[in-house]
DNA sequence: TTAATGTTTAACCTATTGGTTAATTAACCG
DNA sequence: CGGTTAATTAACCAATAGGTTAAACATTAA
């Protein structure tokens, strides 16, 4: 799990790490202040590790003050996953609007010995 | 990961399941249909995991036809994950209209013997 | 009925994830 | 300096994810 989009839906793929950004969206806090909400249900250190998984999808930036760090939510990333679900709405609809790529498949069904698939009669 | 939310962004962390769900776009498709461009990278039983996880996620509507799953997308999930990113974009801005929000911090770092967050002025 | 095609299930393996506790590093403060 | 607070790292563990091959199941077609 490499590429940019994956690492991104994969960091918000866990309840906790979601808490933490909305967190995050009413402005910047360090670590303790944003572990204490979940300090009944999991450790610091457990906390770290969902920090370094924001940060690495790059949905937060820290940046050091003294003993503190301090993390930004950074909605970079958000705005491609959610470009690339918009894209992905674009669903093709039957109608007849597109009777050419259905008569081009039902060319291509002739040859198919009764395969039906591509774009067959909806259910 | 029980929760709708978690399931969706999980089914999209996967560049495999993320193509499959492109080409559903295009129209639907049965599974064999949907794994060939993938059968050099992978086996059947490892699409109809995917695809299982993508119907779980209900990102996808499998209907049996003859011996053919009929694979359709559904975009709902995608709507409530841009829903919860479009929240996640709301970010509070550190503005002069905010004043009151501001003084209210201060307030209560002079109970706090030189914490500096909350809101602390930006590095 | 048998063969062929489409799809899933079973059993297994390895790497990753999400958590733990204990120890360590880093910076400040009295 | 020595103590306290903030945060990370190390070492470990159980569960899950993503893949495999082989076998089983389901439906059609001959």
């Amino acid at each position: 799990m490499n590429d940019k989009l994956s690492m991104t839906f994969s960091a918000l793929a866990d309840p906790t790490r979601r808490a933490i950004l909305v967190r995050l969206t009413k402005g910047e806090s360090n670590v303790t202040e944003l572990a204490k909400p979940f300090l009944k249900k999991m450790s610091l250190p457990a906390i770290t590790k969902h920090l370094k998984v924001l940060e690495n999808a790059g949905l937060i930036v820290k940046t050091k003050e003294a003993q503190y760090r301090s993390c930004e939510i950074n909605t970079k990333p958000l705005d491609e996953a959610t470009l690339w679900m918009d894209q992905c709405r674009e669903v093709w609809v039957e109608s007849f609007d597109r009777l050419d790529d259905y008569l081009k498949k039902l060319q291509n069904t002739k040859t198919n010995r009764g395969k039906k698939y591509g774009k067959g009669k909806k259910r």
